[in-house]
Parts: structure tokens; C-alpha cells; sequence
RNA sequence: GCUGGUGUAGCUCAAUUGGUAGAGCAACUGACUUGUAAUCAGUAGGUUGUGGGUUCAAUUCCUAUCACCAGCUCCA
């Protein structure tokens, strides 16, 4: 071992130190240049403890609260914080997994009594006076066996299970913090005192494992910031997320409702159904493009061919059921089904391949009522399905086209999303080699094209592997919307055929697939992405006009004839109101365009335009600004 | 479905230890005829989610049930 070790910084600079220094110490003075606490390092790239000696050359990078790397740290010593604290209040608690997560951390703790809400409060102090008491925390690595044993000995029968399903050669780590131990492979903060600012958030119940067969703990969710500051932001930007929530503003924008009468079946009111026709009409435009057919099938059909389609095997609990006269059959939950049976009523030629047939179908599914969430999760839904039948030889560049579609889509309303590849899951219908042959069908498309994607293993439909689209809510919770199945299974099942090149009958690929997702899964993100502020092309009402009194009232009416002959959504507010009055209601409404209209304009026959978000534009000719109008319309911008 | 929580007027919320419900906004009526985010006054509106129970008395306590909220599980 060498006396010293040359130490290589991210900023490219080289110290010398010690042999047997540790991370902590250098940190400590790399701590007062930056002016923030080091919260973490990496050794040659790999994320290491503070209390990490150095005996060789390497390079190292510090991370602060501002790198996710800081934040991570910091995150997952709070959760440890966290678990003292409940320690302390609760001796009779048992522990499981408390990782750091997105924008905080939670631990999931097994205690005979469920956490009441006001324990929270209790906790939080209790995790408050730990950070007071700046405990250090010590790293020490044991054997697998004195791991076993000392947690037996505590009955900790979570810890326990997870030390035995670590890998033979696992480096069993234990942190210490006062008088509380925790197994932990780390890293950690160097000591509990760097937390500034705690909040506990929420209770809530968590399968132990995610099995919903095994115990449910009591999860405790938390966040923590350096900084006082950052989390009064942090708790207040949750705040404004809320205020986007579709639930609330689809009530407060009378787009739809929910209600007891039929949970999880939306009702959409007038507003609402303007959003869902403009979303249908360009749907419908971009499918012309895309050169699809669109078909429309029934929504009950004969329980015989969801049998032969494998629904009723793999799919029955989600399903209604119906009889009529006496004979039994089934609310469609998807849509294929009917539109193999369009494809099977005709002989379908290879030279007509990829034969792309869209619908706009209304599926019921029987959704657990634990999952139901305004229109991002319901029982009745219209998903903007299409089936396409093709050449085995043309599955990747379809696939790459229908990526092209989807991203031509979300790119109208600017939408973010992240892919995910689907692979087999365990309930699944098909020799194994179909599986491999099609998730890979599905990855050399991505990858040509060099679509990133993460891979999310087993949770592919039963009958075939997907791609994913998820979408983002107001608080940064991901819902799928748009996904592309590849399937080799409907058609076997259906025996489908398409006469080839040679005259002979073969079998065609299928793929279904979905942009929106549902409609309704889509309205309720959009809802949330625009904040209820719908670009011109959506909103429910384009354009209020407001006369200051009832002398242009008149003249408001005519205005208003005149704009909605050329198919604008036009509304006048007439009520003897004072100007200012019926501006705020308009601006509440979040009516893209307001045209004030007193004797000044009537008599100059102009209007006042006060556009959404910029205020008052002055007087304009009406010409002028129903030029504007269609260009935002035909933009779909704003 | 599971764990915890919530349910009072159209909306947002009140109601001391159990003493049969109030406010603001919205709605309606009237006055005011108004120049870019709330004019004033009045009226009406509730079997307190629903069904049982305890009690002289239940929004309040107990119980069942339904719906909703957070999360888990499951999924577009």
C-alpha cells in the first residue's frame, strides 16, 4: 500500500492524500469550496459510502443535494431517520424495504396496530430530534451468517428474508446510527444532521413484496430537502399540481362528471364532448393519412368467440356477461376480436398487405374498485384501436411507421413520454419461440430507429409483446396510453389467412395498437398537461364576446351570428354585469379569446380582443382577428 | 380487492364535551347600464351518502353498506 494516493477531481484538478483517508474528509474541504454539503461520491464512476477509504489512485466525483446522486443519499438516510424514529415510538415494529424514491423516500414497516394519521405528526418529531442529535452513521460489513443471526435475534423476519435471497457472493453491509441498525448496502450521508427539512406525507398499505397473498405493511411516505426553503417550494408546487387535477378541473370546467350511479362509467357533458369530437375529428385526419379504414363493431358478441379468442380463459374476471335469449355472451372488453371477424369475412390478398383497419371502440372492463381514477382509469372506455394484418417480412418497418404515427400525434399537443417494452408474462398463450421471435421483432424496430425504451419484463398482453407510450399526470404519476401488440396468436386462433405470391393460403401477422390510449385516459391527461387552458383548436368555447351594456347587445349578437357561420365556438355574455365581472368569468373559464365590445367598437364596428394569458390586445377589425382565430385553429397551436 | 382516510346546500368549507345545521361563492329576484379578473340588496336552497343501532336527544357515538381520496395489487 502506498504512503499517499493521488486523488483525480471532476473539475480535472489532482490531490494528493493520505493513504486510508476517507471520502468524508476530502469531502469536508471540497464541502467549503463548492459552499454545500457533499453529500455523496463516486469512485471511478461507481457511487460509494463517504466512510470509503482511499488506498489507490482513482478519480473521484462529489455529489451535492443538486446532483441525483446527493439527492439519493440524502433521500435514503431520511428513510433510515425515518425508520429510528418509529423504532423509538414503536419498539414492537418490524422492518422491510425504505428506499429512496422520485421526490422523497418511504419505509415499509410491519406494526401490529396500522399508523393512525396523527402518529405521523409523532414520528416526524421523533425524526427531527434524530436529526438534532447528528448521529453519525457507520458503515460495517458482516458475514452472511452473523447477518442471519443478529436479525433473527430481533425478529426481524423481513430483514431476514431479504439477507437469504441475496446472491451467495453479496457484500452484506449494516449501518448504524445511534442505537439503530439497519441493513443497508448504502450510501449514506456521513451523519443525520445534514437533513434540514422532514416531511412525512402519507400512510398508506403496501403488500409486503408487492404479493398481495402476503402480509400488508404500513408504508410511510416522506420527503426531505437541505433546505427549508426547497421544501416550502417543493410542498407548494405539489400544491399548484393539484389545482390541475382533470377530476377537479373537469368539474370546475363542466366537462364531465362521475357519478355514484356508475363508478368508473364517465359522463361527458356538452364542454367535455367538444374536447372528445376535436380529439376524434383529428384522429380521423391523421388516419386518412396514415392510410387506415375505419370500422365500427359491435360491443356484445356471442361468449363462444371470446372463448375461441382466449378472452374467456385469460381475460374472464374483467368481463360482463349478458344472455340473450338464452344463449350466453359477453360486453366486448377489446376490440380485436370484431375486427377479425370484419378481416374474416372477405379473402384478403397479400398484395393488399398491411391491411390497416381503425375503430373507435367501446370497451367495458371490469376494473377492481380500488383502481378506479377519474377518466385515467374506468370501466368504460372508447379505446382509438386499429388492427393491422401483415407480411411476417413487413413487421418492422410497420411497426417503425405506426412509431411515426404516435409520435406525430403527441408531438401536436407536446407531449412527453418514455417507451416501454413488454415481454411475456406468465399467463400467456404461445410457444415460446413466437415470443422470442416477435419481442425481438419489436426491439430491432426500436433500436433501427433508435427509439429509447426501457424494458419492462412480463408485462406484455397475453397474446402477444408491446411497446408501451406512458404520459405524464399533473404530479408526475405515468399512465399508458398509446401501445403497439405484436400477435401471432389471434390469427392462428381464428384461423385467418391471406393467399400469397404461390396461390397458397397463409397466415398473417396482427398488430394492435392504440395512440390515445383511451380517449378518456388521453382527455384526462390533456386536461392536466393544459391545465384546463385548451389550445383554440380544442377549447370548448373559442370566443366570448362581452358587450359593456345592453345598448350593444345588439350588435354582440351579430358579431356572434356572423363567427359562428364559419364553424367557430362562439358564446355572448349579455347579463347586466359590469365588464370587469364578466372578464373574470371568461378568464376562470379559460376562454382563449374574449371580445369586449362597448359604443366605441360598435360604432367603429371593430372588437377589443383580450386573448388568454396575454391580456388586452386593443381593437382589431373582426376580419383581422378571425384570421388570427383560424390560424391558431389550423396550427393547432396556443 | 387490500390498508388507512373522507363523505354536511351546485362548489369550497363551519357547527364547543351528543342539544334536530351556518357562511362565502354559484343560482334566482330587484336596483344599478357599467371599458378589461368579483356592484349592491333580497330570496330560495340540506331526511348531514344510505340502512340499522345506542340515547330523552345523533352531523357528532357504534355497526353495516355505497361512493370518493392516497397508496398497494391489477391495467388503456
Amino acid at each position: 500500500m502506498a504512503d499517499s494516493v493521488k486523488v483525480t477531481l471532476k473539475d480535472g484538478s489532482v490531490r494528493e492524500v493520505l493513504s486510508g483517508t476517507t471520502l468524508a474528509e476530502l469531502a469536508s474541504s471540497i464541502s467549503r469550496s463548492l459552499g454545500k454539503a457533499v453529500l455523496a461520491a463516486g469512485i471511478n464512476g461507481e457511487i460509494k459510502d463517504l466512510s470509503d477509504a482511499l488506498t489507490e489512485d482513482v478519480s473521484v466525483a462529489f455529489y451535492t443535494f443538486e446532483d441525483e446522486e446527493g439527492r439519493h443519499a440524502f433521500r435514503h438516510t431520511s428513510s433510515h431517520v425515518l425508520a429510528q424514529a418509529v423504532k423509538r415510538l414503536f419498539p414492537e415494529a418490524k422492518f422491510a424495504i425504505g428506499p429512496a424514491i422520485a421526490n422523497g423516500y418511504y419505509y415499509d414497516i410491519d406494526v401490529p396496530e396500522p399508523f393512525k394519521p396523527e402518529d405521523l405528526a409523532k414520528i416526524q418529531k421523533e425524526m427531527e430530534k434524530i436529526v438534532k442529535e447528528d448521529l453519525p452513521l457507520v458503515r460495517s460489513q458482516v458475514s452472511r451468517q452473523e447477518a442471519l443471526d443478529m436479525f433473527a435475534a430481533q425478529g426481524e423476519i423481513y430483514k431476514v428474508e431479504i439477507i437469504q435471497d441475496l446472491p451467495e457472493d453479496a457484500v452484506i453491509t449494516l449501518y448504524r446510527q445511534g442505537e439503530f441498525l439497519d441493513l443497508c448496502a448504502g450510501p449514506h450521508l456521513p451523519s443525520t444532521g445534514k437533513i434540514k427539512a422532514i416531511q412525512l406525507q402519507s400512510l398508506a398499505g403496501a403488500y409486503w413484496r408487492g404479493d398481495e397473498k402476503r402480509k400488508m405493511l404500513q408504508r410511510v411516505y416522506g420527503t426531505s430537502f437541505e433546505k427549508k426553503a426547497e421544501l416550502d417550494a417543493y410542498l407548494l408546487m405539489l400544491e399548484e399540481a393539484a389545482k390541475r387535477d382533470h377530476r377537479k378541473l373537469g368539474r370546475e370546467l363542466d366537462l364531465f362528471s362521475i357519478q355514484e350511479e356508475g363508478p368508473g362509467f364517465p359522463f361527458f357533458h356538452p364542454k367535455g364532448m367538444v374536447v372528445r369530437n376535436e380529439l376524434e375529428a383529428f384522429w380521423r385526419t391523421i388516419h386518412f393519412k396514415y392510410d387506415y379504414q375505419e370500422i365500427k363493431t359491435p360491443i356484445i358478441l356471442h361468449q363462444k368467440l371470446w372463448q375461441q379468442s382466449g378472452h374467456w380463459d385469460h381475460y374472464r374476471e374483467n368481463m360482463y356477461f349478458t344472455s340473450i335469449d338464452d344463449e350466453g355472451y359477453a360486453v366486448k372488453p377489446m376490440n380485436c376480436p370484431g375486427g377479425i371477424l370484419v378481416y374474416r369475412s372477405q379473402h384478403h390478398s397479400y398484395r393488399d398487405f398491411p391491411l390497416r383497419t381503425a375503430e373507435l371502440g367501446l370497451v367495458h372492463r371490469h376494473e377492481i374498485s380500488g383502481a378506479l381514477h377519474g377518466l385515467m382509469r374506468v370501466r368504460s372506455f372508447t379505446q382509438d384501436d386499429a388492427h393491422i394484418f401483415l407480411l411476417p417480412s413487413q413487421i418492422k418497418a410497420e411497426i417503425q411507421r405506426t412509431i411515426g404515427l404516435f409520435k406525430e400525434v403527441y408531438s401536436v399537443f407536446g407531449l412527453s413520454y418514455h417507451a416501454e417494452l413488454s415481454t411475456k408474462p406468465e399467463k400467456a398463450m404461445g410457444a415460446q419461440e413466437i415470443w422470442d421471435l416477435t419481442t425481438n421483432a419489436l426491439k430491432e424496430a426500436m433500436d433501427e430507429i433508435e427509439m429509447p425504451y426501457r424494458i419492462n419484463e412480463g408485462d406484455g398482453a397475453f397474446y402477444g409483446p408491446k411497446i408501451d407510450f406512458h404520459l405524464k399526470d399533473s404530479i408526475g404519476r405515468t399512465w399508458q396510453c398509446g401501445t403497439i401488440q405484436l400477435d401471432m396468436q389471434m390469427p392462428e386462433k381464428f384461423d385467418l389467412t391471406y393467399v400469397g405470391e404461390d396461390g397458397l393460403k397463409h397466415r398473417p401477422v396482427m398488430i394492435h395498437r392504440v395512440v390515445y390510449g383511451s380517449i378518456e385516459r388521453f382527455i384526462g391527461i390533456l386536461i392536466e398537461h393544459y391545465a384546463g387552458a385548451f389550445p383554440v383548436w380544442l377549447a370548448p368555447v373559442q370566443v366570448k364576446i362581452l358587450p359593456i351594456t345592453a345598448r350593444q347587445a345588439e350588435y354582440a349578437e351579430k358579431l356572434a351570428a356572423s363567427i359562428k357561420e364559419q364553424f367557430v365556438r362562439v358564446e355572448v355574455d349579455s347579463r347586466n354585469e359590469k365588464i370587469g365581472y364578466k372578464i373574470r368569468e371568461a378568464q376562470m373559464a379559460k376562454i382563449p379569446y374574449v371580445l369586449v365590445v362597448g359604443d366605441k367598437e360598435m360604432e367603429s364596428g371593430q372588437v377589443a380582443v383580450r386573448k388568454r394569458g396575454e391580456g388586452d390586445l386593443g381593437a382589431t377589425t373582426v376580419e383581422a382577428f378571425m384570421r388570427q382565430l383560424k390560424t391558431d385553429v389550423a396550427e393547432k397551436k396556443i
